[in-house]
DNA sequence: TGTACATCAGTGAACGCGCGTTCACTGATGTAC
DNA sequence: TGTACATCAGTGAACGCGCGTTCACTGATGTAC
């Protein structure tokens, strides 16, 4: 594959990766905004002019920097399930499993200790990676769930990319009503003592069957909406944790994250670690 | 009070709040990132150097934005919380009511339809009042909840307006617990069917408790716990409407909002309403 | 294998812009006697 | 009530900076015959 590029090709692709990877450094360097076209050249000993061979303008390389963040961070989360998944893969060596390990090209010697497969393990996985991604790239973070950079608009390029994290999540919650050894997920879903969950307006129905229609068909509407306040929760306790709105309560909130998690997962019916 | 004031002092008030007004609009136009001291003065006919009169510099001028944001919107929950506290204060004249119509200087004759002064309709309206004025100022909501402005380092004068908002709803919590109708708040707290709260770990307890002494000693930790979860998940849920976060699934959002809002009251043990 | 032409990467100069901040100044407002 | 001085608001020019983007160019790499 590599012998039939030129020299031209491959010296193109080469350095396409590093105008963005030093875009990269510019972006933790600076944030965003402070993100230029001069500074990248100047650090990769070009001249500025130079780079409009490969990005069409500032706002192109930045879409590049966001679609390759998000990638990045659903990366993280689904190498993280991966691991988290792959013992259980290992013991049921079911078809799923099989099918799995096969897409990701996962390699059995990989699996993280304590990896047991079940649903609530895999939700602490996926979600501790987001926040290790998070903490370790803030800037990239900001630039994809921070305040819009103003007179930039991202086009429909970031669409895509973005929707693959909260994926993950789905599949989980999936798992856990299918697989639940206590039979947890069967039941009709609850979330306090005597306490009717609240009405779905007929417009909301519509748009959460709208989303699980592509990715989980199956899932009942609550569940779907419960998922979707999940995901809301753990981007707004990332959120506040990195822009410093948590400062004087719960920092640092590593804890809190933690037990957040137990809850989210609780609110997701997902099996209790057994021994409980 | 007025009388003493010299001509001086009065245009200088005068000309620090149309400074900061124009700032706003500023803001709104082209975000914080944008905002420029020149066009500031542009705007009001005056000449850039003449604002350092005002603001010793342009991070100054970001700062006092920021209190006033905090301020404006904390304003905008409080009011809201007290229309929907009224009813009931009304009804009770008792000494916290009155009190609290006092501190704000209440007008009776103000009180929005259907308040009824109950804790889950004050949720309901004080999340209400702070997602409308997230809508109304994006921009300034931007400032404050966004990805913090590059170069830019929150001064300690930023955090005491801050607060006042989440006290808000900590207050709710402690009327739920204490006046619910049903004896709801009473119980031991639980949120699903035979589950067990997550264990709250050392640190993050003494950390609960250290912000639950100043403002509400007598909440118990997991409710504390609840109401920083609901606190984080009702700015998450804002920062993804706004930021476009939720384009393509749940948008318009208005009633996953509702239907979040209300989970968020079942979490914090705030009683049903009543008939159902 | 060699030559003629087309494609492309990178250069360097330039355009035009707006920014934050400083500083010596003028003239108006306030204060003390 | 009037005068002398101090305080303060606003001016206008200037400093020094960095930015995104365009454009005509040179020289290297690729391609077709």
């Amino acid at each position: 594959v590599n012998a039939g590029r030129t020299a031209r090709e491959r010296a193109r692709t080469e350095l396409t990766r590093e105008i963005k990877e030093a875009a990269r450094g510019q972006l933790a360097a600076v944030g965003a905004d402070g993100l230029s076209l001069r500074a990248v050249a100047r650090e990769l000993g070009m001249v500025s002019s130079a780079l409009y061979r490969y990005f069409a303008s500032r706002d192109d390389l930045l879409t590049a920097l966001i679609v390759d963040g998000y990638e990045s961070l659903a990366l993280a989360a689904e190498a993280a399930d991966k691991a988290a998944r792959g013992a259980a893969d290992e013991a049921a060596g079911g078809a799923a499993g099989k099918a799995a390990r096969g897409a990701a090209g996962g390699v059995p010697g990989e699996l993280a200790a304590g990896a047991d497969g079940r649903p609530r393990t895999r939700l602490r996985a996926v979600c501790a990676a987001i926040r290790a991604w998070a903490h370790a790239h803030p800037h990239e973070y900001a630039l994809l769930f921070g305040s819009p950079v103003p007179g930039y608009q991202a086009p429909q390029a970031t669409v895509g990319p973005a929707a693959r994290i909260p994926l993950v999540l789905l599949e989980i919650v999936r798992a856990g009503r299918a697989g639940g050894g206590s039979g947890a997920g069967q039941r009709p879903m609850n979330h306090g003592p005597g306490r009717p969950l609240p009405v779905l307006s007929p417009l909301l129905e519509s748009q959460l069957r709208a989303v699980a229609e592509q990715f989980a068909p199956e899932l009942p509407d609550h569940l779907m909406a419960t998922a979707l306040i999940a995901w809301t929760q753990l981007f707004g306790m990332l959120s506040f944790e990195l822009f410093g709105q948590l400062v004087g309560s719960v920092d640092p909130s590593d804890d809190f994250f933690g037990y957040a998690v137990e809850r989210m997962a609780d609110q997701l019916d997902l099996p209790p670690d057994p021994g409980r």
